[in-house]
DNA sequence: GAAGGAATTGGAATGATTCCAAGTCCACTC
DNA sequence: GAGTGGACTTGGAATCATTCCAATTCCTTC
């Protein structure tokens, strides 16, 4: 059961890749459960919403999905310490916040002109090839 | 099998307790593992290397003082994605880089004076109660 | 020195993720 | 427009770090 694009292959108005991804049924359907709601869903939740979509799909296919558009950049897996993983197809460069209270989780940006070595006292020389924040705590409105 | 402090108990020149944490010769051990060589070992390298001075200790045990002392602050829980996770006694304010060619995660502090205010664009009375920041890439030595 | 509560222990259970082998599907060729 | 090959999907089994549990062992206190 794959099926890349739905559409006339000498069509070149719709791209049948996306970063070099081959667009299969499944695959689209996990994207576009992704973009649909971006409250960074665990693999479990993406299965439940892209079965509304695709009965069929399985999740073992939501995680080879999942797992594809990663590689390809164009989603982020986050983790939170050793829960599950979650999945953010926000491409900005981005932090994650949790807020305590509700568990929500928020992506935040770095302000502008901000570099690493202003802020870490990094041995000279190195290359940071991968940078993973995450924040938790309060929203003043959850404050209650 | 649990013993709180080799000493007479009317002593008060070694604490029976750190940070309210009993310590028990499981305790001891596995701490002194970590002070001796901070290479930020997983459960697992901590348990081999706590077996060396207490060939009775188990797993289990490991665990369960890991979590003691994460709970009461002396120890660090870091996690690079999700990989089991490592254990760091500094107890100074600090980030960990992951280098690619060795494996090996060495401590990053921040530079004097910077606050994550002046980083990221948190929305408006957010309360930061925790922080994890870990990077990876290659050290210069290690590049060739 | 008995009692009670905390800590330790071996082993079973958990659960997210990965692996695997079989079945599907599709792009391409002839 | 059938045939092939390779990529993809799928259900179920396997993995493995971690947690759970019930029994036992140890202190600490009375
Ligand atoms: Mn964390
Ligand atoms: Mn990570
Ligand atoms: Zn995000
Ligand atoms: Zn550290």
């Amino acid at each position: 059961m794959q099926q890349p694009i739905d559409l006339p292959s000498h069509s070149d108005e719709i791209p049948s890749e996306l970063g070099g991804l081959r667009l299969t049924k499944q695959r689209k359907v996990v994207y576009g459960v992704l973009l649909d709601l971006r409250d960074h869903p665990t693999a479990q939740d993406v299965f439940l919403r892209a079965k509304e979509r695709m009965p069929s799909i399985s999740l073992a296919t939501v995680y080879n999905c999942l797992e594809a558009l990663v590689v390809h950049k164009l989603v982020k897996q986050v983790n939170f310490d050793r829960s599950p993983s979650r999945y953010c197809p926000n491409l900005e460069e981005h932090v994650h916040f949790q807020d305590e209270a509700t568990g929500e989780i928020h992506d935040v940006i770095f302000k502008k002109g901000v570099k690493l070595e202003d802020l870490l006292d990094l041995p000279q020389g190195v290359e940071v090839r991968e940078l993973e924040l995450t924040l938790k705590g309060l929203m003043p409105s959850s404050n209650q």
